[in-house]
RNA sequence: GGUCUCGUAGCUCAGCUGGAUAGAGCAACUGCCUUCUAAGCAGUAGGUCUUUGGUUCGAAUCCAAACGGGAUCACCA
């Protein structure tokens, strides 16, 4: 809000006035006061002394004196050292309070005019959703409603890597194995099924290279030579062609995936504007080559292959197109960026992919420049660190993954056994019950992931890492059920609370002090987390005014008040904390209940 | 080997463009439910911010080097 602007003011006009400093408002920066002084902002006096020509406790002595008699937004002032610290009037935030309050936007920019895509998912059609992916599509689906409430444009894509030899492998050990079941016959979930032929694949390959090893040949000519790999590859060449039994079982197969893919992400709780498929856009990206080469920043080589030299950029020598002119996966890039643009004229176009794929996108970017394409300084890669189990890394051909589907179901049950262990399902009806459970547990596994940095490789432990006390989603979902049970009873009561319920009150106490204190932030909050692209601010920002509610809550009474107007104002301030938590929350898509 | 990245409490993580005695949660210990939901609140204990230099009024934060993790450097995606 204004506030923190109001106060740098009154105190550049001080500092001109007292010292004959000019310094715009602007470069006056405040930080939150400490806890175990008095004051909500602190005023750093050091930078200052120099020109002042005095000590940094004189020169906040004699600003805070000037602040106090000047400034009608300030009420005292208490200097340490080189740190100025101020305390706000009371009148002046129960003044803000009621502004948030008739201010229903308060937190959502205006609209910026800006467009961005945001690609997030992009899933691999041979196998099954895991851990790693949770984060990916939180993170994905958590940006875009941040961005959404910095008031862009965006647009969610979903670009799907239904081709290639991994699933050409899928469908071999289909072909070997599978004696025609189907997600119905197996009672198994579309994309599970086609992921257990993966494994079957993987397991028969390296069968035959043991074997091959064995029979004396070295492993890497082995891994080439093996039966199955040729025929995987043979497949691939077939699809390419179009071969009708090939391209029917494709078809097939991607059907069933599709369905347990939509599913799933149902059942997550994200969605897509539009999809992608690689199948359809594979072969794009031959004209940019082609564009290159026309410009001269792209050279052939005598065997036909095109590369591109990045060494400008301190990037190295980069294959774009291979020599049987067909297109790698920086050329298909190249083609969905150009599409993707057409589409949707995009200023900014992310691309939620995991760090490992740093380099690739440096050099999408670096080529799409050289190109002189509008749209490559819009390219931006949100890197996010991968997620590591005790064991270590997750490698889904070893089968040391966390299934998303697996995973989300434990969560549930464990979050049935602990609002059961807690006695806290009374009237709720069966439906009502399974509805919270999944609200729970989907609270608790979106706030474990978005919580951490994005570009931070972090760990899960299946053991421990989901908790629902302490720094959690079902802890901030739980302040909202709280308050909704207060606005429940105060409706009962016949207790309607606006604006001017409290016009007359001019006292706070301490901790109701803070939790306005932290309304007021949220905006610039907001701002923030959209400008990096960083869920984990939304979420600390949840989980301190959760924290701060729960204090006041502890602290004070609201409907033993005696003073009508401090009770309105407390309720007041409750359905403004409420508030502020669901819309926090939902920015990083999770869903609080009314009761818990 | 080149490039990039990370190293903060026993564990998992915060610490914004440099600011006060480095913060949470979990785990451990102590209090608080005849009063609005104890999935809560208050408190105790726990640190050479990997190390060494440098920049300055001031460094966990910026710079350099070392050590230790990780990623990447394919006519794979």
């Amino acid at each position: 809000m204004q506030l923190q602007h109001t106060i740098s003011q009154r105190i550049s006009e001080a500092l001109l006035a007292l010292f004959q400093i000019p310094v715009d408002a602007s470069e006056i920066s405040l930080q939150p006061t400490r806890k175990e002084f008095a004051g909500t902002y602190t005023f750093v006096t050091f930078p200052y002394t120099k020109k002042a020509g005095k000590g940094p406790e004189q020169i906040g002595e004699a600003l805070g004196t000037y602040l106090k008699e000047n400034a009608a937004e300030i009420k005292d002032f208490n200097v340490v050292k080189g740190f100025l610290n101020l305390e706000v009037q009371d009148k002046v935030w129960l003044q803000i309070l009621r502004q948030i309050m008739q201010e229903p936007g308060f937190g959502k920019a205006a609209a910026s005019g800006k467009n961005v895509m945001v690609e997030y998912s992009s899933p691999n059609t041979n196998k099954p959703l895991h851990l790693g992916h949770l984060r990916n599509n939180f993170l994905g689906y958590a940006v875009s409603e941040i961005l959404k409430a910095n008031g862009h444009e965006v647009l969610k894509a979903n670009l799907v890597n239904d081709r290639g030899i991994h699933i050409c492998k899928s469908m071999l050990a289909y072909q070997y194995f599978g004696n025609g079941e189907t997600p119905e016959s197996s009672g198994l979930k579309g994309d599970h099924l086609v992921g257990k032929y993966y494994v079957l694949f993987d397991k028969a390959y390296k069968e035959q290279i043991d074997e091959l090893v064995a029979q004396g040949t070295d492993k890497e000519e082995a891994k080439k030579k093996a039966p199955l790999i040729l025929e995987a590859q043979a497949m691939l060449q077939k699809w390419e062609q179009g071969d009708e039994e090939t391209v029917s079982l494709w078809k097939q197969m991607n059907t069933w995936v599709y369905a347990g893919f939509d599913e799933t992400y149902r059942n997550i709780g994200v969605d897509f504007d539009k999809y992608y498929y690689e199948s359809e856009t594979y072969t794009l990206g031959k004209e940019r080559v082609e564009e290159g080469l026309q410009k001269e920043v792209f050279f052939k080589k005598e065997d036909g292959s095109v590369w591109v030299d990045l060494t400008d950029d301190g990037l190295d020598q980069k294959l774009l197109l291979r020599s049987d002119g067909t297109s790698v996966y920086i050329t298909q890039d190249m083609g969905t960026a150009e599409l993707k643009y057409n589409d949707f004229p995009y200023d900014q176009s992310l691309y939620v992919v995991a760090d490992e794929q740093n380099y690739h996108f440096q050099v999408l970017k670096s080529v799409l420049r050289k190109l002189g394409k509008p749209y490559a300084e819009g390219i931006y890669h949100l890197s996010y660190g991968m997620v590591d189990l005790p064991s270590g890394k997750m490698k889904s051909r070893e089968g040391t993954v966390v299934d998303a589907d697996e995973l989300v179901a434990e969560m549930v049950d464990t979050a049935r056994q602990q609002t059961e262990e807690l006695g806290k399902i009374e009237g709720f009806t069966p439906e009502e019950a399974q509805q919270l459970y999944h609200t729970l547990a989907m609270g608790a596994l979106k706030y474990f992931l978005l919580k951490v940095d994005p570009k931070k490789r972090m760990l899960f432990n299946p053991q421990e890492s989901i908790d629902f006390r302490g720094h959690t989603g079902p802890f901030i979902q739980y302040t909202h059920a709280r308050i909704s049970a207060i606005l429940r009873k105060a409706a009962e009561l016949g207790i309607t609370v606006d604006a001017t319920s409290f016009a007359d009150l001019t006292e706070l106490h301490e901790a109701e002090q803070e939790v306005i204190t932290l309304l007021v932030n949220y905006p610039g909050v907001v701002q923030e987390a959209g400008n990096l692209y960083a869920p984990s601010i939304i979420a600390q920002y949840a989980y301190d005014l959760a924290k701060a509610y729960n204090r006041f809550y502890q602290e004070i009474s609201i409907f033993n008040e005696t003073d009508a107007q401090a009770r309105s104002f407390r309720i007041a301030l409750s359905a403004m904390v409420a508030r502020f938590v669901r819309e926090s929350m939902n920015l990083l898509g999770i869903e609080v209940p009314e009761r818990m």
